[in-house]
DNA sequence: TGCAGTGTTGCTTC
DNA sequence: CGAAGCAACACTGC
């Protein structure tokens, strides 16, 4: 899923579901030979301490930061959940089969959506209810650190574009940290900004009129006036409408977001250009390794 | 049938 | 040593 707007929007949902609520037991099926970074519940082993330390802890408060959402225990550790690209957690009645694992109790409502099965996590709360995560693809992270070392996690990590005091100098400051480089890389580079990922980055740029594939240093000043505050708009658009749903992600309660209904870039290859007045066709090129959208008629190229 | 995909890490190559 | 490029993770939809 996951890009900024669907993480605010699930960490908000975790804040208005769970909150108080006491983990009875905890359950997953992500066993990998291969995962990424030290600590991961992947590892048998590390689960092991996963178990103890939340098992018997109650949910203080969830918190975003970037793309990760963090999820604060009354035990003084902090779960450290990263979705990647198909991880959704939703909260609801689940039932639990030795064969085909947890799904969902109600076997017509939104959790029973065909995107929300694949449930690899699933903690058992004191309300008999469940918080589960569904990760199709298994790329997801879950970890968990004393709360202490929690912003030892993000000492590289970008400033939030949304924080109230993210101002224009910040985001030149940032950006152009990154001279030579591409418009677009730089956008989803989480050291620069955190949480713009794919979708939204082509949306901004569209909306900004700028080509992706833009020189950082060649834009002008006051074209990057327009990215910091597209950037900003279209993530808090993101967040409106519930977050993008082209995908797997979901909301809390299983549900679909709206946003994928308001792109004008993003996987619109061959539609007429949106902006009013402009004849352009969307294309698709690749930047970096990522697909891209984008009009060639309205956004500029500097290079 | 084949390829692309909301993300990041860590390996290889230059 | 740094940067860039790319495979890997796994599975579905078009």
């Amino acid at each position: 899923m996951p890009e900024l707007p669907e993480v605010q929007t699930t960490v908000n949902g975790i804040n208005t579901r769970v909150l108080g609520m006491r983990i009875e037991d905890v359950w997953t099926s992500y066993v990998s030979r291969y995962y990424f970074g030290k600590n991961s519940i992947k590892d048998p082993k590390y689960f092991e301490y996963f178990h103890k330390n939340t098992v018997g802890a109650t949910i203080k408060k969830a918190e975003r930061r970037a793309k990760n959402i963090l999820i604060h225990l009354d035990n003084s550790h902090t779960i450290v959940i990263h979705m990647k690209m198909t991880g959704h957690i939703m909260h609801g009645e689940y039932t639990f089969d030795a064969r085909l694992g947890w799904s969902p109790k109600d076997k017509k409502g939104p959790l029973a959506d065909p995107f929300n099965r694949f449930i690899r996590l699933c903690f058992t709360l004191d309300n008999g209810k469940h918080l589960v995560m569904s990760d199709m693809r298994r790329f997801a992270s879950v970890s968990l650190y004393p709360s202490h070392e929690v912003g030892e996690l993000f000492k590289k990590t970008g400033p939030e574009p949304l924080h109230d005091d993210f101002t224009f100098n910040n985001f030149l400051d940032a950006v152009s940290r990154k001279k030579g480089k591409v418009i677009k890389i730089v956008l989803l580079d989480q050291e620069v900004i955190a949480g713009v990922g794919n979708i939204y980055a082509d949306e901004s740029l569209w909306r900004a009129g700028i080509d992706p594939r833009s020189k950082v240093e060649k834009v002008p000043r006051e074209k990057m006036k327009l990215l910091y505050l597209a950037v900003r708009e279209v993530l808090k658009s993101g967040i409106d409408f519930g977050g993008d749903s082209m995908s797997d992600y979901r909301n809390i309660d299983g549900e679909r977001g709206k946003f994928q209904e308001k792109h004008n870039a993003y996987k619109k290859k061959g539609h007429k250009c949106n902006k009013r007045g402009c004849k352009g066709v969307i294309e698709r090129i690749v930047v970096g390794t990522r697909g891209t959208h984008f009009c060639p008629v309205h956004q500029e190229r500097f290079v």
